[in-house]
DNA sequence: ACCTGAACACCGTTCAAGT
DNA sequence: ACCTGAACACCGTTCAAGT
């Protein structure tokens, strides 16, 4: 498949493109230019735009994949493909969001997910459970990165000077944790060790001294 | 002030816009139209395109802000703001994915921090921990619902068939699993319950018991 | 089979001009 | 103070034409 390799030479360069000057700069032009070609002969093997960033979504779970492993404890399978996701959106902060945004259906996204369901199931997370929770750990994972990547956990010194102090009382009592510039890395860790613990105490260690309450309404 | 009714009705009609034909058809054109005016009448009131985004977020939290309570126990109030932000999502799917990608720094912003910060803190959360917390809490609920609203989650079942068996041996274990559709709601909720279950043994309920483990290198 | 060039229907935004 | 109309520099995409 010689079209192949060319579409995935397009989709390099825009994966480039997006983390040189932003996925708005991504345009058909702008792409077509940097190959030293026509927009419109990107066509024929990307489809339209929207191909274009569902290419990007392949492309970057083809590069996560490697993070799958078979050997270690489903604890620390989980925590590779976690730790890579991270990885993952340090390297392409612009384009990473996609991948909350547009269903991947390739048969690399399959294969990802399939590690994932197989260390839930390794866990002992019962069947009928981890379509969800696997839901819930890569949602997490995606939205935190793309939180950062956007700047959206940024925000909170900059407002908080401006503000009557007595109108929001936790952000008072909290001033000076609140003053320390947050260590992400360590944040990130700190995250998926928690949801770990979430995942052990609720399915894998409960020896009966768990009841999960019911939730109020 | 004047001028901010005016912004407040043209968010008003931005986010209808939205909510009607996708957040792609929000143009400054378009809605101008919509107001029966010219696309350059709006710019004195909500300064470029990249201000209408902004003032979306902020008319979204202020939709969201009557969900905080003070009575109730503090897991009780987290919940509200959860089932608030869900619902919220619902009525606005295409605009929601904005509070992912974009930080909030207006008054009700920082409101609604606020009153999560407090419920943690009665939760028994410590200080040094419970802006940490409120991220992973904030990003999850962010992102659950930016996954549905862009079909992130419905992907699974086209692809599901057209996959050799053999290269997927969790998906193969849990086929009966994966038949049935997955009722949204009921996820959401049991996502939820799982969460307040991991602030609580994390941190309430630990009389000592709970040793957390290291986490694998 | 693969690429080009001109054209079309859109964008956000600037700017001078109106009232 | 608030709005308009024309214009500019961009978009994605169609289509006929080239080789």
């Amino acid at each position: 498949m010689p079209d192949d390799d060319r579409k995935r030479q397009i989709l390099d360069a825009a994966l480039e493109l997006a983390d040189e000057r932003g996925l708005a700069a991504v345009t058909m032009r702008a792409l077509a230019q940097k190959l030293g070609v026509t927009a419109m002969a990107l066509y024929p093997h990307i489809g339209d735009k929207d191909g274009l960033l569902d290419g990007l979504v392949d492309r970057m779970l083809a590069e996560l994949l490697p993070a799958v492993a078979t050997h270690g404890t489903p604890e620390q399978r989980l925590l590779a493909i976690g730790r890579a996701a991270r990885a993952l959106a340090r390297r392409h902060p612009s384009a990473y969001p996609l991948l909350l945004s547009r269903p991947a259906v390739t048969p690399d996204a399959v294969r990802l997910v399939d590690a994932l369901y197989a260390a839930l199931l390794d866990l002992g997370v019962p069947a009928g459970e981890v379509p969800r929770v696997e839901r819930l750990l890569s949602t997490f994972t995606l939205g935190y990165a793309t939180s950062e990547a956007n700047g959206r956990f940024s925000a909170g010194a900059i407002n908080r000077a401006q503000f009557p102090e007595d109108q929001v009382p936790a952000h008072r009592e909290l001033s000076e944790v609140l003053e320390r510039a947050p260590d992400w890395d360590a944040e990130y860790e700190a995250d998926l060790a928690d949801l770990m613990l979430m995942v052990r105490t609720r399915w894998s260690e409960n020896d009966g001294w768990l009841k999960l309450q019911a939730l109020p309404e």
